[in-house]
DNA sequence: TGTACATCAGTGAACGCGCGTTCACTGATGTAC
DNA sequence: TGTACATCAGTGAACGCGCGTTCACTGATGTAC
């Protein structure tokens, strides 16, 4: 086994992620099947042939986003989404923690709504799968509360289904709340559509629990 | 007022009609910010200078692409949500509707899904102003039945918002479907998927209209 | 510790190509009389 | 109906530019002894 040596690995490593958020800058006033292998190089300060140390092509690096963006987000998940006394309580808990992502890396967040249905079909699947990996893991986690009681399987992942698109959306939503702040140095407008993108995810997921709740009515 | 001549106005109208066409067409494998002025004239036959007869840039004709896949969708959804007797076979009347409406012109689906989030303000903000429509029109629908007794314009909207965004999502379900024909000539698989689709579909929209019942109680 | 060789991340020149946009044009359609 | 002029959708040459990819290279890091 070829054991870490050190230096050229760690010096290799920077560079490759300093392509990846080159890439994701440029990502934010485009999409990718339209990013350049020589913009992100220019951006990052090195030769475009160095980009092919990294990667096969720009679709490539995209797929490498991906994992980056979701990949950290499964643990974080689960917990929100675990059995909780209160479900009010649950709810607030799980649009903080959106709105709170989104304000930290809304770079990301941008990047899997833009792409999800983009135009580059590698980026897409990886996308797919990690959000099918989701609704799998908020199904197991939804299976241990006593509501689910009586549930099939199906409509238990039909719900995780649900809820998964729903954090997408509401994603969304904090991320335009965001975007009102370029316009002008509106702090206050800024604050407001925030606000206003809190209040109607936290109503729209309390709908979702209350049919949750009767489901088996 | 000059009076529409004939001959002259409806040949530049078939052009611009053939441009919009063939950039729907690119579109199914690309997004509006990577397709090529160029590109879409030599689909077309014409010059590339003949774009600028029509449209002053690619972002202006895909504005219009906007217009022309949700304008006429206003109509179609009215009379889906308005109130009906039974509420399960007006959900199932609703699935159907969207599934026939993917099926009769999926680029058109598959381009508004792309571009909401895609990397063209313009865009974005003309599907953001439609999607707005669709959902004060179905919040109108939905004042009238006799469910939204007692409820606020708030909780309306939302509720409203919450449908149209389940459309969307819906319409990339039956999307994808339909592209599980591509791979193979492997039919039964695709109608597999789209039977799956509309079930999935068709549950969601149950547990919405359930929570919809309870949200006084 | 020192030396000789191997690896390989990053370089820089070169290539052919398609891009968006400009401009003066052509010739069919439309209009005035 | 016929003629003289205006309009304007589409043309085609030309431009400068940035693109992705190839190739042989350099020199610091890593390894064997």
């Amino acid at each position: 086994m070829s054991h870490t040596p050190g230096v050229r690995q760690a010096q290799k490593q920077k560079t490759r992620q300093a392509l990846m958020d080159a890439a994701l800058g440029l990502l934010e006033e485009q999409s990718l099947s339209s990013l350049g292998l020589r913009e992100v190089t220019r951006a990052v300060g090195v030769a475009p042939t160095a980009f092919y140390r990294h990667f096969p092509s720009v679709a490539d690096l995209g797929v490498a986003l991906v994992e980056e963006a979701l990949g950290s987000l499964h643990p974080m998940i689960r917990t929100t989404v675990s059995p909780a006394e209160d479900s009010d309580e649950r709810i607030a808990r799980a649009v903080e923690l959106i709105a709170g992502h989104v304000s930290a890396h809304p770079a990301h967040v941008r990047f899997i709504a833009r792409e999800r249905h983009g135009g580059v079909q590698p980026v897409r699947d990886a996308i797919r799968e990690q959000l099918a990996r989701f609704a799998r893991e908020v199904k197991a986690e939804l299976a241990k509360d006593p509501v689910s009681a009586g549930w099939s399987d199906a409509d238990l992942l039909m719900l995780a289904g649900l809820y998964v698109d729903q954090m997408l959306v509401t994603g969304s939503l904090f991320l335009e709340a965001l975007e009102a702040q370029g316009d002008q140095e509106a702090h206050e407008a800024q604050e407001e559509a925030r606000r206003r993108a809190a209040d109607t995810a936290t109503r729209q997921m309390r709908l979702i629990s209350i049919g949750r709740r009767h489901w088996l009515d």
